[in-house]
DNA sequence: CAGTGGATGCTCT
DNA sequence: GAGCATCCACTGT
């Protein structure tokens, strides 16, 4: 079980430690696989420029979500990290897809792994996570999150499909997992 | 495979 | 009115 306390540190250390943290919401979900870091001082960062009505969950305490849509149709969801006031999130990008693979299916309209939640707006339909779901405790139902136990090879490059601060390498994989959003840029 | 463009809605300038 | 922390379908090899 995580707690709340593993949220009230640097987004730069929480996002590389929940890779390998298993996602549930209503008992769906899996290993996180992939994970972007977006701090106070990210010019790529929703909180950037001062809190408003949609990012105001950034800049409360750590432990919540923080739900935002994408292009008109996609949700993504993020985890609040550190203390209250300081606007820091962690945006999950990808799990691995291990418990309630039927309801991905059918929420997803497919069958192949490798399309169910591997990608931001993905994810979110896979375990049904959307606007309502903003704002939200992470250690109440219906999100759970379970400690890993192990610690898994993570690789950090480059994050996707932002314009500014484009070079930042705050994008955290488990390295070699099947289930990235999008390959490791090449070394 | 790679590259392109459309869908779609909301936030902030 | 511009610009997205995206995804999918479609094109052409």
């Amino acid at each position: 079980m995580i707690r709340r306390a593993f949220f009230a540190r640097s987004v730069h250390e929480v996002a590389p430690d929940l890779i390998g943290v298993t996602l549930l919401v209503d008992g769906v979900g899996g290993p996180i696989v992939e994970v972007e870091a977006y701090d106070a001082t990210d010019p790529a960062s929703h909180a950037f420029r001062g809190r408003t009505p949609r990012n105001a969950v950034m800049f409360g305490p750590p432990g919540y979500t923080y739900v935002y849509r994408s292009y008109g149709i996609h949700w993504c969801l993020n985890l609040v990290c550190e203390p209250e006031g300081t606007a820091a999130a962690a945006l999950i990008r990808a799990i691995e897809p291990v418990y309630g693979i039927e309801r991905m299916q059918e929420r997803r309209r497919t069958d192949d792994p490798r399309l169910l939640a591997s990608g931001p707006g993905r994810l979110c339909q896979a375990l049904a996570v959307t606007g309502d779901d903003d704002g939200l405790p992470l250690d109440r139902p219906p999100f759970e999150l379970r400690a890993r136990t192990r610690q898994p090879a993570i690789a950090a490059a480059p994050r996707i499909g932002i314009t500014r601060a484009a070079d930042y390498p705050w994008r955290y994989v488990l390295a070699g997992s099947r289930f990235l959003s999008r390959a490791l840029p090449r070394a």
